[in-house]
Order: structure tokens, then C-alpha cells, then sequence
RNA sequence: GUGAGUGUAGCUCAACUGGUUAGAGCACUGGACUGUGGCUCCAGGGGUUGAGGGUUCAAAUCCCUUCACUCACCCCA
């Protein structure tokens, strides 16, 4: 019986895995540039991490997680629900902010430095209906810089990221941005908003009904028609903005100025998670279809205080792999593996002295196919063709007696003998030459 | 979770209104060239037409069910 992988898991296969290792590589560049240090955390943690952090009423947390009861009290496990969960229940991340600010109240590194800048990339879960550019098993870079609550920490996030664009080579992105208040002002202009809402409330769709429960600002953020003509002229976030939140967000817009990041002011930009505040970015491409944001953060200043650590400000971002993938892989095309000696051999002695052969050469260093079932010469220099060998060694009964054994330079077609005891030395010279 | 579309060889796709043995290109294997790659020519292997059921003398084609994938809604990286 044939097993499948589960929807929304999938391999990334040979081919296409390059430009992943492409984008890490840049990506540990960009954040070594920055000075960024990386975390590892677990792909698994206690859910309640997620609910208090995310918000008890997120979609992610209400019916897009990967959550399970352990095996720690199976005997006695009785139908999930509140209160009848006897072992613990675990949760497969569905972002990596939560895990890394646990991570750092947990080992108290606000104790040895004040300031930390953290990068980490895996994968993340999230059952969602698989779509271009959405998968249930999804890739994110991301960085977070703690205990620092100025505008140049956001400021520099935004130009690392700009950065990292660049490296990789992708442009056409485009970055919106809005600051979603604090504490302080927030909640006032909540209120302004509701009572705007109030009488039009009850011609929104069905959704946005929900959303004034909970989230009003979200209702700004809808597609609907209905409700974008509705709430045409509402109030703007902008416009209540504490003397605080007001000059952080002027700083960072004057940042961004500054140094020549473009950017468009979306008043109407609501982040998906609850612990957001003040400045919220999101960097979007056309070429993506709906799944359009690429890499999206913000700032946070008070979730380490929400799971127990100090009061401590943060600022991060998360940017969606197979999304910059997508993207790279309509530009550019990958090299693949490729070996520098192919290994030819003709009769059962030349193949038992080839294989070991095989073994020598790879260890001083050569990259070395070689064939292992019996196939005619023309079929193995065939293959030596296909993938693109530089050299190919070719032995025989004839140079087995001889003790010479042929080498062709693929490129050049020319043939010489290299004496087969001292071959790794012959090579070494004739590679040499030929990177010349 | 809701809706729409698509499933035929390893890949890209054919097969008139149901009608002989489901084809082609690329790829693969071998040969022409007995131990030397790319080009050309020739030959060959490869399919439960996603799966299951139904209608029919006859199903890749029509109907039902199911699965997978894709796109959109939703949501988000």
C-alpha cells in the first residue's frame, strides 16, 4: 500500500531545495551583518504558550492548531474539553514568537545582557486549507530584538529585511506600514470606533458582526464591499495616537526617510495577533496571488511581561519561506549537484578496483560518481555527461595490466594517462590546470 | 470550514458525438559506432486512464461516491 504525505506536508525534493539553502545562506549573512544570534527552540510546546500570547480568540488559536493531549495520563484521558484534560496539552507552534520569548524569560537572559537580538528559522503548523503560497507545515525566518523599545531597533529590522531582499535578488515588494497604538491609546480609539460603527454595524457581513466583539479594528481590514464603502470614512488609528506612540511612529517613518526605504502608510493594517502593538509592517508582492505577504511583524512591548519575565519592549518579524521561494523561483534558476570526477570501469577487476579507488579519491577531496551495475561503457560516459562531470576516469583490463588508467577532460575531449597508484596526485594537478 | 476546477506513461499533453489493442513528444534502455558523452537515425521497455461502484452490447469519455491536487473565500508568513 502506497503511503502519502498529509495534506499540506510536503517534501521540498532536489532541485528545488537549492534555493531554500540559497536563501538561508543570505539570511545568516544578513543577520551576522546586524549582529543577530541564532535560537533553536522546540517545535512543541505547552499550548496555553500560544492561546495566552496569540489571544485566547485568534483564529490561529480557535481552530488552526495542531494541539494534543500527552501520553502522560492516557490511561485516565477523557474526551477533550475544558476541564476534563488529565495530561498536559501540547501544541505544535504555529509561529515562532511565542517559543523564542519564552525561550528568554525562561533562561533569564535579560539578566546577562539587556539587549537581545535573535534570529531563528524552521517550521511552523497551522491547519489551514492548503493553498498557493499556504501550507499546513510552512518554513518562516524570523528575528526578534528584545529590551529595546526605541524606533530605531523597528527602523533597523525594516532594513535588514530590505536588505536580505536584496541579497537574494527580489524586488517589486512593497512595504506597508501602520502603528496600532498602545495601551494608552488604543483603547480610546476603540471606543471612537465603535460608537462610528454603532448604527452602520448592522449592515457589515456577517464576519465583520463578529469582529466588533472583539476586534473592531478588524472590520477596517475587510474585503467585503459592503463593508469597505460602510466604514469609508471612519476614524483612523492615526489620528489617536498618544504623544508616545506619536513619536515613535514619526521617528521611524523619518528612519525610513531617512535611508531611503519607501513605504505606504496603511491606516487600515490590522496584524492577525493580539500581542502587537505600535508599529506593524507587512511586505506584500503582487506575484503571489491571495497569500501576498512575504514577511510581516511588528512591534510587542508587552508580551515577555504578559509570560512572566520583566517588563521588556520587543520588535520582530516573520518571513514565509516557500513564499520567497515562490518568488525567487519565477527569476532564477538552480545549479544542482554536480561531480567533478566520474568513475568509468569496464569488467568485474576494474570494478573492485574502481569502487575502492572511488573511496580514495573522495577522501583527499574529490566530489566521485561512479556506476555500480554492470552498464556498457557508452551508457556510463553517458551519464558522465549528464551530470555534468568535469573529468571522467576511465579503467579497464587493459589498464589495470598497464597500471595507467585514461583521464578525459570532458570539456576539452583530451585524454590523458595518469599512472592508477598515485592518481589522487595526477588529478590534483590536471584540476588544477584546468581551473586555470 | 465554504466554493469552484483538474486528475490519462517518470514529465507535458492527445484520443471526433461513448466504439477495435489508450497515442505522441520529452525522458529512460539498447543498437547503428564490439572500450569513449553531447548531434542524427532505428528499436525497445513502460498505463489497474486517481480509487470504488453504477448505466451500457461497449466507458478515459456518462452518473454517483471517495481521495488527491490546484485556485479562490476565510485567514495569514
Amino acid at each position: 500500500m502506497k503511503v502519502a504525505a498529509i495534506k499540506g506536508f510536503s517534501d521540498i525534493l532536489p532541485g528545488e531545495v537549492e534555493s531554500w539553502q540559497f536563501v538561508e545562506e543570505k539570511a545568516r549573512e544578513v543577520f551576522a551583518l546586524y549582529n543577530f544570534s541564532e535560537i533553536r527552540i522546540p517545535v512543541l510546546e505547552k499550548t496555553e504558550l500560544f492561546s495566552r500570547s496569540l489571544g485566547e480568540t485568534t483564529d490561529i488559536v480557535e481552530k488552526e492548531m495542531y494541539t494534543f493531549v500527552d501520553r502522560d495520563a492516557m490511561g485516565t484521558m477523557l474526551p477533550p474539553g475544558p476541564g476534563t484534560i488529565r495530561g498536559s496539552s501540547l501544541t505544535l507552534r504555529p509561529e515562532g514568537t511565542a517559543g523564542v520569548v519564552r525561550a528568554y524569560v525562561e533562561s533569564e537572559m535579560y539578566k546577562i545582557e539587556a539587549v537581545r537580538k535573535l534570529f531563528y528559522l524552521g517550521p511552523m503548523f497551522r491547519r489551514e486549507k492548503p493553498q498557493k503560497g499556504r501550507l499546513r507545515q510552512f518554513y518562516q525566518i524570523g528575528a526578534e530584538v528584545l529590551g529595546r523599545g526605541d524606533p530605531f531597533a523597528d527602523a533597523e529590522l525594516l532594513l535588514l529585511l530590505r536588505d536580505l531582499f536584496e541579497m537574494v535578488g527580489l524586488d517589486g515588494l512593497t512595504l506597508e506600514l501602520n502603528s496600532l497604538g498602545c495601551v494608552a491609546c488604543r483603547p480610546r480609539y476603540r471606543e471612537d470606533l465603535l460608537s462610528f460603527l454603532g448604527e452602520r454595524g448592522k449592515k457589515l457581513c456577517g464576519n465583520c458582526q463578529r469582529r466588533m466583539g472583539r476586534n473592531p479594528m478588524r472590520v477596517l481590514d475587510c474585503k467585503e464591499e459592503v463593508c469597505s464603502q460602510l466604514t469609508g470614512g471612519a476614524p483612523s488609528i492615526l489620528g489617536f495616537l498618544c504623544e508616545s506612540c506619536e513619536d515613535h511612529f514619526g521617528t521611524v517613518k523619518q528612519l525610513l526617510g531617512e535611508t531611503g526605504l519607501e513605504f505606504k502608510l496603511n491606516p487600515r493594517m490590522v496584524r492577525g495577533l493580539d500581542y502587537y502593538c505600535r508599529t506593524a509592517f507587512e511586505w506584500t508582492s503582487p506575484r503571489l496571488g491571495s497569500q501576498n505577504a512575504v514577511a510581516a511583524g511588528g512591534r510587542y512591548d508587552g508580551l515577555v511581561e504578559e509570560l512572566g519575565g520583566p517588563p521588556t519592549p520587543g520588535v520582530g518579524f516573520a518571513m514565509g519561506m516557500e513564499r520567497l521561494v515562490l518568488l525567487l523561483a519565477m527569476k532564477e534558476s538552480k545549479k544542482a549537484a554536480r561531480p567533478a570526477i566520474y568513475l568509468v570501469w569496464v569488467g568485474a577487476t576494474a570494478r573492485v578496483w574502481a569502487f575502492s579507488a572511488a573511496h580514495r579519491l573522495r577522501r583527499a577531496g574529490f566530489s566521485v560518481e561512479i556506476e555500480g551495475e554492470a552498464k556498457s561503457l557508452k551508457s556510463q560516459m553517458r551519464r558522465a555527461d549528464k551530470m555534468g562531470a568535469q573529468f571522467v576516469l576511465i579503467v579497464g583490463d587493459e589498464e589495470l595490466s598497464s597500471g595507467k588508467g585514461i583521464l578525459r577532460n570532458m570539456d576539452s575531449k583530451e585524454q590523458f594517462p595518469v599512472s592508477l597508484d598515485r592518481i589522487e596526485k595526477e588529478i590534483a594537478a590536471r584540476l588544477e590546470t584546468n581551473t586555470d
